[in-house]
RNA sequence: GGGCGAUUAGCUCAGUUGGUCAGAGCACCUGCUUUACACGCAGGGGGUCACUGGUUCGAGCCCAGUAUCGCCCA
């Protein structure tokens, strides 16, 4: 029977893609809505149609598959929702850059124009991401992708923006909001990133007018980092219980540069220890002296332009950049002497998060979602548990920040994007907050009506994704009906603001129920100097990258096993090496099966069934059941890389290390086909259990296993316990009555027992070739109980012969394991030196036990107090560690 | 200023409810072309678990404080 070739290393490329293919293909992501199965449901988070790649999607990624997959495999209807965001600000940029090259601007096409600019260029590469994403193994239900701009999330938009104006929770209003000058829109507070500065902070000195409006010798100073938006100066306010100013309120000032009459006013928010004590006060560019003009009724003076230049308000300084004004103006009052000093400041400068430009404070009119009723329900859903966030200590940043929740600016300065449904009438003025565009004036029944020309953060139509996605407002939707609310979402922690805190409210505001039951936050993914990755730093490193150099398994892989509790990961190339090294060790682990005569396999063969026929068998069929609870127990407890690291000691530690090497003789032994065959077919049987557990992380490898298995049977006429696809293949019930802790016990003396021959062996440097045997002694009960297992450790330790009991052989090299002597004749071979050495260490290690066990016993309080189970297991380590000290002296008086 | 996290082997990190927990991977040392694997095998070295007190029969683990680093919010 010809034989399937295999590679010599594991080689995921090909594999990769060709399995992808028929995954896809076969419908292995699709979800039954109709189906008897109960549901199990994540919402990937939506990628930006701008998107590309990075590995915070290949963490997360990884995090939601493995959930995925392993809820698949145990019989659920696992829908891992996909879908994209059209991200308002980026994909405005990107398609404003290609009108630039081709030397016009969307103002000159029109709105219209530029929408189906903006849609063309959605439309070519908005799928970028997520064929990117299905690189990394995604068992997403692409069948069921959406956008956020397709009809059913637009209307829920609509819906959600005319329920909340509806109830009052909508408003416009003159505020100061973040401005950025180069994305020519409002951005929200969540928007704007702070980043520490070295900068500096200017006193200027205002002269005090007196009565008839002269200039008076008498000088106010007050510093700022930000002297530009001295254009705008209405006031100066100082502390009330500030004796040193207290004289001055009430009086006049004049604006240098400007010559604007200010007035001197008293105000608590002054803190008299910052700076001079007195603080310039420009209500339209700032957020703290908005409030202040607000408080004394002045009237705020503008003068910035949207592109951050100064404007006519700014007389001779008019046209020019803010920088450049700052750097003018400061020259200017230098000329005057009007600046006192300039000191050394570190502040924190608010940046646009997409452009990283700096954010002006700008006072416009603006749509507000008013937050604190919004909140209220959702930190009581917290807090009573219908949503429990993982690691819990998030909940603390959640609540924080729901405490202190301010309005969220929603209007947006963009055409790409859900235009704001408010339609005013020329006639009358009327406003109209409608679901269906109105065609007339509900007041007047004029048809002249005006649309709000600003369009809503692409927030606000992501907190509503996790019902969105599933067809509501449409109550009666199936999708809808059988996965909300959700089960899990997955997300960093630095998105909790942006995102999950508002999906919450979303969740219990529209539909009555919190969106997601479990929340899991994963770290963030950073350079080996622990900082950010980022394309203007360089310092990232390319998933796609990875997966072409180590495989999508050795990714995922790596990724997960670095995810420990939602820590942030220090991420280097170098740390893919693991999970490529793991899948190679698999493929190897195949390799050795795979070359064996599979003709020994019949129609009795049933590889979903263990054929145990002696310790070796039953102690690897424990060990995998012992493997297999631990994976269950870790996904429960959302610890997935404590299931994949349970997984890697299984395969490579228990089975590739100890069962393949034991296997080795019987499946070489002509004399005993019904043991070759036992042993094909058990190793066989553990080694495909194994990879059904491991293929949610590494689901590549696992299905190409599986599949070359199905072929090679169907080759030899047999037919294959299992369908088509392993990912789709129930995981089997747990047979607890399988981990047999005795057995377990037993074996780890065979292999403490192979150990200590084998450090004799390289200790005393004996070549691999060089036959050694062996003598054990100890009580014989003991030696009457390792008889059916000495064989084994006669081949693991590759030993001629070893005796059970009988005399200490002279010379002899010496171990001592759990009571057990361990005696290696070496005649002349033995190096007495390097013998003595080796015991003398193992004696002191010894002699450190034995009396840090005998002080804990010698204490009567730790008798007296210790549980009797305790006392009785160190009890039994000291008698165990005396023992054991007692022959390592008679082998050392032995060398003499 | 408030909050959170980190501090365990040279490096990156695990260590559930306090009692075989002092661990893994990489790096290092010594052997090894052993018919699955050098992306490997066998053996080995290496840590006052940041510091100081406290609770306890017993503390990486609990409590208080200190230091250093990082993040978030103001």
């Amino acid at each position: 029977m010809a034989r399937l070739e295999l590679s010599r290393t594991w080689e995921p490329g090909e594999v990769e893609a060709r399995l992808y293919r028929s995954w896809e293909d076969s419908g292995c992501f699709q979800t039954d809505p109709f189906g008897e199965k109960p549901a199990f449901v994540i919402n990937m988070p939506p990628p930006n149609v701008t998107g590309q790649l990075h590995m915070g999607h290949g963490l997360q990624d990884s995090v939601q598959d493995a959930f995925i997959r392993y809820k698949r495999m145990q019989g659920f209807d696992a829908l891992w929702q996909p879908g994209k965001d059209h991200a308002g600000i980026a994909t405005q940029n990107v398609v404003e850059k290609l009108l630039a090259q081709e030397g016009t601007d969307r103002h000159q096409l029109g709105r219209p124009a530029f929408l189906t600019r903006a849609w063309e260029w959605k439309e070519k590469y908005g799928d970028i991401i997520t064929e990117q994403k299905r690189k990394l193994g995604d068992s997403a239900d692409w069948q069921h992708e959406v956008f956020t701009m397709d009809p059913g999330p637009s209307l829920a938009v609509r819906e959600v923006f005319v329920r909340l104006f509806e109830k009052g929770l909508i408003y416009q209003g003159d505020y100061i909001v973040n401005w950025c000058p180069r994305c020519h829109t409002a951005i929200s507070d969540e928007e704007v990133d702070h980043e520490e500065t070295a900068s500096h902070l200017w006193h200027m000195a205002y002269p005090v007018l007196d009565e008839a409006g002269q200039p008076t010798a008498e000088q106010v100073v007050v510093a700022t980092t930000r002297p530009e938006t001295m254009l705008g100066d209405v006031a100066v306010a100082v502390h009330p219980d500030d004796a040193r100013y207290r004289h001055l309120v009430g009086r006049k000032l004049r604006l240098p540069l400007v010559g604007r009459e200010l007035l001197v006013i008293a105000d608590e928010f002054v803190d008299p220890a910052f700076g001079t004590g007195c603080v310039k006060v420009t209500p339209a560019h700032d957020p703290n002296d908005f409030e202040l003009g607000k408080r004394h009724g002045l009237t705020p003076v503008k003068v910035l332009d949207i592109e951050g230049r100064i404007n006519q308000n700014g007389g001779s300084y008019a046209g020019l950049d803010r920088y450049e004004a700052r750097q003018r103006i400061v020259e200017d009052l230098e000329a005057q002497s009007l600046i006192m000093k300039i000191e050394e400041h570190a502040n924190a400068v608010g940046q646009c998060q997409r452009c990283s430009t700096v954010v002006e404070p700008y006072l416009s009119r603006q749509w507000f979602v008013r937050m604190k009723p919004l909140a209220d329900a959702a930190v009581a859903a917290v807090q009573a548990g219908d949503v429990r966030f993982h690691p819990k200590r998030w909940e603390n940043v959640f609540f924080h920040w729901m405490d202190g929740i301010r309005d969220w600016c929603i209007s947006r300065q963009l055409w790409w994007g859900h235009r704001i449904p408010v339609f005013t009438c020329a006639a009358c003025g009327h406003v109209m907050v409608t679901r269906v565009d109105p065609t007339a004036c509900a007041a007047c029944g004029s048809p002249q009506l005006s649309q709000d020309e600003d369009v809503l953060d692409t927030w606000f139509s992501s907190w509503l994704w996790p019902f969105t996605t599933l067809g509501w407002p449409d109550l009666d939707n199936p999708r809808f009906r059988k996965y909300y609310p959700t089960h899990l979402m997955v997300t960093g922690y630095d998105i909790i603001f942006f995102w999950v805190s508002r999906m919450i409210m979303a969740g219990i505001e529209f539909t009555g129920q919190a969106p997601f039951r479990d929340i899991y936050f994963t770290g963030i993914v950073k350079d080996t100097q622990g900082r950010k990755m980022s394309k203007s730093l360089g310092n990232g490193i390319d998933p796609l990258e990875m997966v072409q150099t180590f495989g999508a398994d050795a990714v995922r892989y790596s990724m997960i096993a670095l995810n420990t509790e939602g820590q942030d990961i220090k991420l280097s190339v170098q740390k893919f090496e693991m999970g490529r090294n793991f899948a190679n060790k698999i493929w190897q682990a195949f390799r050795f099966l795979h070359m064996q005569d599979w003709s020994l396999l019949d129609g009795a063969t049933n590889l979903a069934e263990p054929c145990c026929r002696e310790l070796a068998d039953e102690w690897i069929l424990s060990r995998l059941h012992s493997t297999r609870l631990k994976v269950e127990e870790a996904f429960d407890r959302y610890r997935i890389n404590e299931a994949q690291a349970a997984l890697y000691e299984f395969i490579w530690g228990d089975f590739c290390d100890w069962y393949v090497e034991l296997a080795k003789p019987r499946l070489y032994n002509e004399q005993d086909p019904a043991g070759r065959k036992a042993a094909l077919e058990h190793g066989l049987h553990v080694f495909l259990s194994a990879l059904q557990l491991l293929s949610p992380f590494m689901p590549f490898i696992a299905e190409e296993i599986w599949r070359i298995i199905r072929v090679e049977l169907e080759g030899f006429g047999l037919t294959p316990p299992f369908g088509e696809h392993l990912m789709l293949h129930r995981l089997p019930a747990p047979r607890p009555e399988w981990i047999q802790p005795e057995v377990e016990a037993e074996f780890a003396l065979v292999q403490g027992l192979t150990t200590a021959l084998r450090n004799i062996r390289a200790e005393q440097n004996l070549k691999p070739r060089t036959a050694i045997s062996a003598v054990l002694n100890g009580e014989s009960a003991r030696l009457e109980g390792l008889k059916p297992v000495l064989h084994y450790i006669q081949d693991l330790a590759q030993a001629s012969e070893i005796l059970l009991g009988g005399e200490r052989p002279r010379p002899a090299a010496a171990n001592v394991v759990d009571g057990i002597d361990v005696w290696v004749p070496l005649a002349d071979l033995i190096d007495l030196d390097v013998e003595r050495a080796r015991l003398q260490k193992e004696r002191q290690r010894l002699e450190g036990a034995v009396k840090s066990l005998d002080g804990k016993l010698g204490n009567a309080e730790f008798i007296a107090r210790a549980p009797a189970e305790v006392v009785d297991k160190e009890r039994a380590k000291l008698d165990g560690a005396r023992q054991d000290l007692a022959k390592l002296q008679q082998n050392l008086a032995e060398l003499g």
